[in-house]
DNA sequence: TAAAACCTGTGAGCAACTCACAGGTCAATG
DNA sequence: CATTGACCTGTGAGTTGCTCACAGGTTTTA
């Protein structure tokens, strides 16, 4: 199989493949003639965990380390599993995240909806935005945590 | 002000002022002795603003669009509630999509529990990945209202 | 035999910052 | 009045996970 070949295989951008090779997911032979890239079908299984694992949220070097951990298969990887408690947290701690964002805007939404005039122009929202309540900014703290 | 100040005043970090300055969000005039940047009132209001549509997830380039609109402000600017709109739509989607990836992640660990071994290895996630059933992905089109 | 399609590696671009660097400026201390 | 330390300046690079562009080599096809 070349690039072609098995992004093909995987549904993915021939230059995703050589970006994974770049970054040591995928480890395909050289044809000698050529010195083109051969994979197998086992790098193609890697390939489609990849992708899979890049659904469920997890990091490139992630990947490489359950990758590599799956190379030597003598042990099991508790390692796996904890990554995937972690970012199950992680998805958990987006949902909420989101939700809020979510009811604040509609709940400015249906506010202004119930302003004289009606449905909001853009200058309202704009003032809205401006005065905007962000008590529930989690982020600020993780971002610059560091000053004073 | 000058960028420690107007940083400070915001709660952000100063290379960010100085970033924002770069984008054009900020418009700072310059001391003629040394040539630093010296912000305004105005500057800090829309440095907030930016932080807060920021917080809305709004993008840089929508934000300074917005602020450019509301610089010369003889118009309403529906383009706001659009952009607004099109914002609220988006987080939905992704609540959406971010629901459905936690729900398989945990009925996958549920059912890992109930398995024989008890709480499953590294091992088993891998395959349990590996044959990850990836549909709910790829498209948008039944993104009609959903609840918690 | 020549054009089209593919291969190679490398480097840049996306978003929204953050940090590092090197050199200039300013306030306060000794 | 000189030195320190904190701040300023612009620029360039690093982050993440790709995607695209480029220039040149190889293979396939017509």
């Amino acid at each position: 199989m070349k690039v072609k070949d098995i992004a093909n295989a995987a549904a993915v951008n021939p230059d995703t493949v050589r970006f994974y090779t770049r970054e040591g997911l995928l480890n395909p032979s050289r044809n000698p003639d050529n010195n083109y890239q051969q994979f197998d079908a086992d790098d193609l299984r890697r390939l489609r965990f990849a992708r899979k694992a890049r659904q469920l949220g997890f990091s490139l070097p992630e990947i490489r380390a359950i990758l590599d951990q799956a190379e030597d298969h003598h042990s099991p990887c508790p390692m796996v599993r904890e990554v995937f408690e972690q970012r199950l947290a992680e998805v958990e701690r987006e949902i909420s995240e989101l939700q809020a964002l979510r009811k604040r805007m509609t709940s400015a939404l249906t506010a202004w909806q119930h302003m004289p005039d009606g449905t909001p122009d853009g200058h309202t929202i704009c003032r809205l935005i401006e005065h905007w309540d962000d008590t529930p900014t989690v982020n600020t703290s993780a971002v610059n945590g560091n000053k004073e």
